[in-house]
DNA sequence: TGAAGAAATACAATCGATTGCAATTATTGT
DNA sequence: ACAATAATTGCAATCGATTGTATTTCTTCA
C-alpha cells in the first residue's frame, strides 16, 4: 500500500519541478493567466490535480495582503447570551452570508461580547479580516469614527448620526415609527405605548416618528408611555408586566422590535387580555416569524436580507477605494392582525 | 493638523528602528518572551501603543502555519435557506463560538451549501482554517473519511459509523430514542409514529432504540406510522397532515427533533386535535424553545452547549496532535406536558 | 534564411514576522 | 580585577506564493 503512494508536493516549487517549469509559470496556470500557454496551462492543473496540490492560502493572503474574509460583529450593549439567535441577526447574518458567498468572501462571526469595540481593533480578527461590519451601533459611535480611520474598511447599519465618518446603511427609522403609530391612530388608539430604549440612535428617531404622528393628531404625548426596553426578550415581559399592573391606561404599543413585540403580546396574553381587541401591537422589522405567529403580527417591514447584500455591497466598494454614500432604505408598514386590522387593508 | 502626525510604523523593522534594537527583540518583546529585558520589554510595548503599531497577522500566519481559525460548517443534504436560523444548529454554535473564545480562536462559519463535501477541501475556507467542525454527517460519511486524511484535523458530530476514520462527537441515539418511545409507551399509548428521515445515520440510531423500546412491551411496530420528515418546518406539516388524513391511527409520536415536534403540535392543534390528550408528542434535542412553549416539550436532552464544547476541545487535542478517543454524551428524557406526563414526575 | 516582433517562460525580489544560533553585555565569585 | 557564566540582544534564514522584468523560444514575413 505504502509504496503506490505519491508524496504530495506542499509548495509550488516541488509542483514547478515536477512539471518541469518554473514556480512563476505554476503561479500563473493555477490563476489562469492569459500569459501561459494554454497547453502548459492544462498540463499544470492536471499534475496539479494527481498530486492533490492546493496553494497554501497562508501564504497567498500574507503575500496579496488580503484573506477574503469578512467579519460580521453584532453590537448591543448586552452581556451576549443570547444575542446569535436573535432573528434579526440572523436574517441579516443570511443576507450577508448569500452576498459575501456571490463575491467568494468568507464570512468570520466576531463571538466575544464588545464592551467597548475599541478593543476589536487590536484583536487578531479584526487584523484578518479585508473588512468588518457591524450590525448596530449599540452606544458605540465616537469609537466607530475611531475605527474607522484604521485602514481594515467598516460598515455599519445604524442610525445615521451628526459628525459620523463611516460608512453606514440603516433603515428609514423616523418614517418607520411614524407609520406604526399613524396606523394605530387610524384604527382609533389614542393612548399608545412606545417600547424600546430610545438611547439607542435607531430607536430615538423612530420615537420621534412616534411623536411626529402623535403631534399631527393632536394627541398628547404621556411620557409614561414610553419604556425603555433593551432588545431582550427577558426584560420585554417584566416591564410590560409591570406597565399593565400599573394605573397607566393604553390601549396600543408600538415596538422597537418583532422580538419585543411577540413577547409584548404573549405577556398581554398571559394578563388575561387580548391583542389586538384590548391592546394593539405593531412590531418592528418584519422577520420571518412575525407572519407565522399567532395572530400575525403588524409591523414596519425592513428588508433585512437586502439589507444584508447593501451592506456587503458597500463594504466591496470601499475595499475597492471607492467613496461610499451613506446609505437609508425605505420602510413600509406592513399591517397583519396584532394591531386590529381590517381585512382587505393589507398593503403590498 | 496635519504636521503633527506620528507615520505609523507598519513593519516591525520600523518600530525596532524607533526603539533602536532589532526586529527579532520586538517581536520577543510582543509575545512576552523571557529572552528579553523587563525594562526593555517595557519601553517596546510603551512604543508600540504610542505609534499604534500592530503586527501583521497575515505575516504572522504565514509564519506561524496557524491562523487561529475555526471553521464551522453546518451539513444537511437540504438547500441552505433556513438553515442557519436552526435553533439545534444556533445553540451548538454558541457552545462552540464560546469554548473557542476561551481558547483565542476564531470562528469560520462556512456559508455555501455543500452538495459534496469535497469540494470544501478546496475551498479557501478549508486551507485558512487550523480546523474544522462539521455539524451533522449528512449522507456524507466516506466524504468525510477522506476529508479526515488531509492534514486539516476535522471533528464531526454525529453517529459512529462502520469504518469511520473521523473524529466524531455524538450524543447517545439508541438510548435517546428508546427512552422516549419507552416514556410514551408508560403513559399508555399504543400506536406510536416515528417522524424523522431513517437514511440519517443518527435517526437511524434512534428508531432502533424506538423499535427495542416497542419490542419490549410487546407493541408490533407499524411501518406506516415510521415517517421520513427530513430536518424542516414545512415538510412536517405536510406529512404530518398527509399522516392525519389518513386512516391510519396513532396516539403519540417520537420526533427526530423538537424543531419537527414544534411543528407537529401546531399541526395536530390545527387539524383539530389535541396535545397530549389526543396524540402525545416527545422531541428530540431540547433546545431552549422547547422550556418556553405551550404547551412545554416533552424531549430527550442533548446537552447541545456542552456538545459544543467538547466538539472543540476535541478538535485542539487533534490540533495537538494527540490521539481522540470517539465520543458518546449520555441523553436524559425531560417529561413535561406534551406527552401527558403526570405532575411530579419529570426528571431532573 | 534571417531578423523583427510576439509569445511563453524563467528569474529573483518581495511581502513581514519568527526563531535558532551567534555575539555581545552584565553579573558573579574569587 | 579577571575569568567564567548567565542574561540580553542581534543576525539572518525561513515560511510559500506573486509579479515585474529579463530571457528564451516561436512565428512570421521579406
Amino acid at each position: 500500500m505504502k509504496q503506490k503512494k505519491i508524496t504530495a508536493p506542499t509548495t509550488m516549487q516541488e509542483l514547478a519541478d515536477i512539471a518541469g517549469v518554473s514556480r512563476g509559470t505554476v503561479s500563473r496556470a493555477l490563476s489562469d493567466s492569459p500569459r501561459v500557454k494554454e497547453k502548459t496551462k492544462a498540463r499544470i492543473l492536471a499534475l496539479a490535480e494527481k498530486h492533490n496540490y492546493r496553494v497554501n492560502q497562508k501564504a497567498r493572503n500574507f503575500r496579496l495582503r488580503r484573506s477574503g474574509v469578512v467579519c460580521v460583529v453584532f453590537m448591543l450593549d448586552i452581556k451576549s447570551e443570547q444575542h446569535m439567535s436573535d432573528p434579526f441577526f440572523l436574517e441579516m447574518l443570511g443576507g450577508i452570508a448569500d452576498c459575501l458567498a456571490e463575491h467568494d468572501l468568507d464570512l468570520l462571526l466576531a463571538h466575544a461580547p464588545m464592551t467597548d469595540v475599541l478593543e476589536l481593533q487590536d484583536s487578531r480578527v479584526f487584523q484578518n479580516s479585508d473588512g468588518v461590519i457591524f450590525i448596530g451601533q449599540g452606544k458605540q459611535h465616537d469609537r466607530l469614527n475611531v475605527i474607522a480611520k484604521s485602514d481594515t474598511p467598516i460598515v455599519v447599519w445604524g442610525a445615521p448620526m451628526p459628525g459620523q465618518r463611516y460608512c453606514r446603511v440603516g433603515g428609514d427609522n423616523v418614517t418607520g415609527g411614524y407609520l406604526a403609530t399613524r396606523h394605530l391612530l387610524e384604527v382609533g388608539r389614542r393612548h399608545i405605548a412606545f417600547f424600546g430604549d430610545v438611547s439607542l440612535p435607531e430607536i430615538a428617531l423612530r420615537f420621534s416618528g412616534y411623536k411626529k404622528a402623535l403631534r399631527e393628531q393632536g394627541v398628547k404625548l404621556d411620557r409614561r408611555l414610553q419604556i425603555d426596553i433593551p432588545f431582550e426578550m427577558q426584560h420585554a415581559r417584566e416591564s410590560i408586566d409591570e406597565l399593565l399592573n400599573s394605573r397607566t391606561k393604553f390601549d396600543a404599543a408600538v415596538c422597537g422590535s418583532d422580538v419585543m413585540a411577540l413577547s409584548a403580546i404573549a405577556t398581554i396574553n398571559e394578563s388575561g387580555l387580548r391583542v389586538p381587541d384590548d391592546i394593539a401591537i405593531v412590531g418592528y422589522d418584519d422577520i420571518g416569524l412575525a407572519r407565522y405567529a399567532s395572530p400575525t403580527l403588524t409591523t414596519v417591514r425592513q428588508n433585512i436580507r437586502w439589507a444584508g447584500r447593501v451592506l456587503v455591497e458597500s463594504l466591496l466598494s470601499l475595499l475597492n477605494s471607492q467613496v461610499v454614500a451613506d446609505t437609508t432604505l425605505s420602510s413600509e408598514l406592513i399591517v397583519r392582525q396584532s394591531s386590529g386590522a381590517q381585512p382587505g387593508k393589507n398593503s403590498t
